[in-house]
DNA sequence: TCAATAAATGTTATATTATAACATTACATT
DNA sequence: AATGTAATGTTATAATATAACATTTATTGA
């Protein structure tokens, strides 16, 4: 995808986005520079933030704006506009593409005459896989 | 509404309720620190940041997550789960109660078996009066 | 090819955002 | 008055993020 785009997936930032898909949690900048020093030892914040940026703007990943946290991105080739479902008991983070909602939202826009850019929808609550736990237990 | 709820709006916490109504674009919580300084001298990061807590418990305030800063609410004593439409241009914040787009929401968090507690809509871009502004000149 | 340019990274420092932990005060209830 | 609870004061520090400038690496174009 980045060598279509022209742009460059560098040991660094590679490096990055498998330790953000390391898990579906939401991840924090400071985790993965610990996680990502044995690799590059010389790493420091603008390391990570840097790569985060270039993550980002390629569609990578997002950031939860609400954790300040990052996750991957599971539908990077289409559209990336997504519902994040976040758990509050397993932290594990569901990404949903809704069309419903965003052509709802695109509605909305169009009421308000405002041209979006970017949306971030995050829902915070419990999982499914967390909540049927609960109630079989 | 607090007095009903039987909780405290404080000097403190309504000072800093005012401060943030003060415009319609995102406050910083730091910025709001120096505002109130003329007003609560001894007020330090907690103090600003304790207010925040509550006024966000009660439903006047919201984080905007994408921005570290908080915005007034403006439909408190209804639903206050809404959408953010945060202009690039001039920086103000519409909020918009959006019936369709949370009805859309709701049968995606069925469909995900998830139990939503909290959710949270923000949009960037350019505000209808900074595009016509724009347009015009 | 090689100089010029641009892109990425290294490095140091610091800015910004947020919370922890414990002390004190204010006020209500018994 | 004694007790409890909510709110605030206070100090310190943790966590998140960026600025600014130097150096290295990749790309381009003469």
């Amino acid at each position: 995808m980045c060598l279509v785009r022209g742009v460059q997936l560098t040991p660094i930032r590679q490096q990055v986005l498998v330790l953000i898909w390391d898990s579906h949690k939401a991840v924090k900048a400071y985790d993965l520079l610990d996680r990502i020093k044995p690799q590059q030892n010389a790493a420091k914040p603008a390391t990570i933030y840097r790569a985060l940026d270039f993550l980002i703007e390629q569609g990578l990943i997002h950031r939860a704006g609400s954790l300040n946290a990052f996750i991957g991105c599971s539908c990077s080739d289409h559209q990336h506009e997504l519902l994040l479902l976040i758990c509050k008991h397993c932290n594990e983070v569901e990404e949903r593409a809704t069309p419903d909602v965003m052509q709802a939202l695109s509605q909305e826009f169009n009421q308000a005459g405002f041209t979006a850019h970017s949306k971030a929808i995050e829902a915070h609550g419990i999982c499914g896989k967390c909540s049927d736990f609960h109630s079989i237990s």
